[in-house]
DNA sequence: AAAACACTGCAACATCGTTGCAAGTGTTAC
DNA sequence: GTAACACTTGCAACGATGTTGCAGTGTTTT
């Protein structure tokens, strides 16, 4: 809880109660969490608006960062220390097609790939899907 | 133009001038459209369900795919012959920050990643944004 | 304590995507 | 060619998703 108001502090955020709830949310369901999913759970308690306004200021200070699959857009919380100034995202994320949550795959990065002349290449991000390990274990 | 109907004969769809024209829109344009993109250019003469709906029967029998980058959903051409039953899709997708268009990176594989023991991997996606080379080229 | 600033909720709006239904069109069999 | 059928389209309505403006409230700063 205290470790909650480190991060907000840390990003130059005011806590409330809003932020602290959202945050927690991320770090209790551990997969990536959508703005329906984040309502689901926080709708009672904060306007529809606040959860938007909420995720935006996150992603701009470097809380969390997009996650997409086929689906659409959710959000993930960064693990490395990102900041406003610096995003560091070459991320690998898990999207399992049977429980359908999607996890960013922390250690491992992305191979180097060779491009055709002429590109700049700025940033990466893998998306593989197919069967998690708790899904496989239920068969 | 005769072309184009084969494609939908090929993939058991009655051809008619939404379809063609959809189809040559994707064709003429090399990079993905969204559904916007579309109703842009064929707004006037079909209603936005219609191109909904042409967009949904498209990826069902395999002649288009879902691109995703940071902005939303898009759609391209399959490359490879799919169809209804098998989609192949490893694919590696550009997108120019720049001027905002994404393509399909058609002659590049996706390297070997390592999962952690436990997943079972059954498609991959790589989008790699940058500076594409027309935009490079401009400065 | 007052002024400046940031956050929230509400209302309204814009965009995106889906569904049901009636009318129209392409395809097949004769 | 024509008739019957199945598929496709347009319209209207709806639901979900995401944004903006503004007034009220709470925090910081001095």
């Amino acid at each position: 809880m205290e470790q909650l108001r480190e991060t907000l502090k840390g990003h130059h955020l005011r806590t409330t109660t809003c932020r602290e709830d959202v945050l927690l949310t991320f770090m209790n369901k551990k997969n990536a969490l959508s703005h329906g999913d984040l309502e689901g759970a926080l709708g009672e308690n904060y306007d529809r608006v606040t959860i938007y306004r909420t995720l935006k200021t996150f992603l701009e200070k470097g809380i969390i960062h997009k996650v997409l699959d086929d689906e659409g857009l959710r959000y993930a919380l960064c693990s490395h220390q990102c900041s406003e100034e610096k995003h560091q995202h070459d991320h690998i994320h898990f999207k399992c097609n049977a429980c359908g949550k999607t996890n960013c795959l922390e250690n491992l990065h992305i191979p180097h790939v060779t491009l055709p002349s002429g590109y700049q290449p700025e940033s990466f991000n893998l998306l593989i899907q197919g069967k998690c390990p708790e899904c496989l274990g239920n068969n």
